[in-house]
RNA sequence: GCCUACGUAGCUCAGUGGUAGAGCACUUCCUUGGUAAGGAAGAGGUCGCCGGUUCAAUCCCGGCCGUAGGCUCCA
């Protein structure tokens, strides 16, 4: 036998005998180990623990520590479930089951639906397959070999999905007992690796993600080396679920939905209202600041107007459909840039008045499919935070790193500390098609944009495929307190419509320019954005966005008065109040505060009357504290003025 | 739009082929109570909508509308 020189990653060199396996190499250096080790690279190439190293080899163990092992994992659960359906249900047939984040699913092509009672028997049989304890082996297959074999236990999506491969693509499957998958790997060990696993949920999904191709039935699960890991991923999705918008929207009465208003369209309630209109006055302010004037444009236009803008060509799918007036065909708008582009055009410009920034809380109704609705994420009609600068090519990179800065302004006031800026590029091949065909212009604007977010040191990844018809987009991911992901705002840059609506001006020199136009929604839409503080925020809002900021609570109707005065003063003040007079003990009127999740809650009773006194109680402060009246409000106005967020520190 | 499930009081949910119930919320009364539920009474439903089967439908069947989890698409 001869020997090889295996390499750890601290340097360090041990000789083993040839075909040794990580395990085994693991298992050298400790059983622990060994049973930890879920997967090596070797000479920084992913493989199984299980197969044997036949030559001089770096060597790098993946224990169950690591992330790389738990996507492992969570592909090999995805083969025992599928193994299970296929022992439960023989005649079906399995597509694919990838690793989504913290999550896998499997495909089938099955007859029956998977009802909630049969995911219990397919965790049973899973169950069994792990305590039968199979080994988990690999086998390399040529082309014709897999479409061979495939073809023979008929497996016909395999065979497809082989077709399609790439013919200069390795191939190889995994087994585990009776269970086959044309699989590249790696996977654990054995199917007793895999301990902590829950199947989450059934849905429909498309073969290939195409909707002219047969819907499959898909499960999802989770799985996790240790059940503590699991039960807190579980617990997430619970906390998740608590914090819906929709669930706390409804309870918070932020905001509602009626049949026979229309799906996807929302009534915002008046404590809705009172964000709406706080959120306005945030952006005004910030958009006053940065040299915006704030203009209006009307909810329906002629289709004159889209068919220039390209809309008609390009987005018609996404408006509803044209209202005849007067024989005339009228669109509901689906975005304010048309309007913009008219209001830039309603004057001559000069290179003096550039750059020219304008903003509008733009109302958009756009037709969304009926599956694609989602709460207030995703709805019919919304009002967009949108603004439009129209700029020269020399300004361009100032004017688009000033939309950024005002992005992380905003960040930093809702206590967004999670985010992602995601340019979103074209790709050749949708020119035309998806996209305004001119190639050269889209490669100089998107180097443009690349270039600012660079220089303005401001961190992204690149998506192609990804853009607005218009042009390319920077889409910002945020996550919200509790982790849950968002695409909020959008950022985009428009090269090619400015020319369409021959908008211009003089240069210095007397010449004419068309300008680049930047179309920027830093919070969004109302909708999405209040959705998702409703979510990030729990729906506890910072004092200055919370529908009530104070409840009155009198001890008893004896001090109905005494509240009442100081009603009148933060009413005066022009805080949000709101008096507790009904006959209740305090117990009572505290515990209704709380689930209204009202941050201020002023207790007032004999004492306090007396001393011309509050007793304060604060969510998420334990201890209650007496404030003179005039220092309470000062306190106050000066958290509100601030947009201070929520201080849970006792 | 597609797949699947669901739709009963303001909310959360029981329930049945013979035209409905609970808790909370609401109204009234009693209680005037110091930091997460004091007590009593009352009111409240065309059982999503429209058809069909049946002597009889909230329940069975069909269509529509709406909601949820996904697919696809997007702020």
């Amino acid at each position: 036998m001869n020997n090889i020189k295996i390499t750890f990653p601290d340097n360090s060199v041990r000789s083993y005998e040839a075909g040794v396996t990580a395990i085994d190499i693991a298992n050298s250096i400790g059983p622990r180990l060994a049973k930890e080790t879920i997967a090596a690279s070797i000479n920084n190439n992913l493989v199984d623990a299980f197969l044997p190293i036949n030559n001089d080899a770096k060597i790098e163990l993946h224990t169950i520590k690591s992330s790389i092992s738990h996507d492992i994992l969570l592909h090999s659960t995805a083969h025992l479930m599928a193994q299970a359906v296929k022992r439960i249900w023989p005649d079906c047939q399995i597509t694919i089951g990838p690793v989504i984040e913290n999550r896998f699913f499997y495909d089938f092509d099955i007859d029956i639906t998977f009802s909630d009672n049969d995911l219990i028997k397919i965790e049973n049989e899973m169950q069994k397959i792990v305590e039968e304890n199979h080994n988990v082996s690999r086998t390399n297959l040529s082309r014709n070999e897999a479409i061979k074999f495939f073809k023979e236990i008929g497996d016909n999506y395999k065979v497809e999905i082989i077709n399609d491969l790439d013919p200069s693509e390795n191939l190889s499957s995994y087994h585990q007992g009776e269970f086959v998958d044309l699989c590249r790997g790696p996977h654990v060990p054995t199917t007793g690796h895999i301990k902590y696993f829950k199947l989450l949920s059934t849905s429909g999904a498309y073969w290939r993600g195409d909707e002219n191709n047969k819907m499959l039935q898909r499960i999802y699960g989770t799985a996790f080396f240790s059940k503590k890991e699991l039960n807190k991923y579980l617990n997430f999705l619970e906390e998740s679920k608590k914090r819906d918008h929709r669930k706390l929207g409804k309870e918070l009465s932020i905001f509602s939905f009626d049949d026979e208003v229309g799906s996807g369209l929302p009534l915002w309630l008046p404590n809705g209202g009172v964000i709406i209109n706080e959120l306005e006055k945030l952006a005004k302010e910030t958009e006053d600041r940065y040299g915006y004037h704030q203009v209006r444009s009307p909810h329906i236009t002629k289709g004159d107007l889209y068919k220039k803008s390209g809309h008609l060509d390009l987005y018609k799918e996404s408006m509803f459909p044209a209202m005849d007036i007067d024989g005339t065909e009228y669109y509901l708008k689906p975005m304010n840039c048309p309007h913009h582009h008219k209001i830039y055009n309603a004057s001559p410009k000069s290179y003096r008045d550039l750059p020219y920034r304008i903003a509008e809380y733009g109302t958009c109704y756009r037709y969304e499919k009926s599956g694609q609705l989602f709460g207030l994420m995703r709805v019919r009609s919304m009002q967009m935070n949108d603004a439009h600068i129209y700029c020269s090519e020399k300004d361009f990179k100032k004017e688009f790193l000033d939309v950024c800065k005002m992005y992380l302004e905003y960040f930093d006031i809702f206590g967004i500390e999670k985010y992602q800026m995601r340019l979103s590029l074209h790709d050749k091949a949708n020119l035309g098609k998806k996209y305004i065909n001119q190639p050269d212009l889209w490669i100089k604007t998107e180097d443009q944009v690349r270039n600012a977010l660079e220089e303005g040191g401001i961190n992204f990844t690149e998506i192609p495929g990804e853009a607005a018809f218009y042009g390319p987009k920077v889409d910002v991911q945020v996550w919200s307190a509790i982790g849950k992901e968002f695409t909020l705002a959008t950022n985009q840059v428009d090269f090619a419509i400015p020319r369409k609506f021959d908008l211009s001006y003089t240069d210095e020199h007397g010449n004419y320019k068309t300008p680049l136009c930047i179309h920027r929604a830093p919070l969004s839409t109302h909708e999405r954005f209040i959705g998702f503080l409703i979510e990030h925020f729990g729906g506890d809002f910072p004092l200055w966005l919370a529908p009530v900021q104070i409840v009155l609570l009198p001890i008893s109707d004896k001090y109905l008065n005494y509240a009442n005065n100081l009603k009148e003063k933060f009413v005066d003040r022009g805080f949000r109040v709101k008096l507790d007079d009904r006959p209740d003990k305090i117990g009572a009127k505290i515990r209704q505060s709380e689930i209204d999740r009202i941050p201020l809650m002023v207790v007032v009773g004999e004492k306090e009357e007396q001393d011309n006194s509050l007793s304060l109680r604060r969510r998420f402060i334990a201890k209650q504290r007496t404030f003179s009246v005039d220092n309470f409000i000062l306190d106050i106005q000066k958290e509100i003025m601030n947009r201070s967020l929520p201080n849970r520190e006792s």
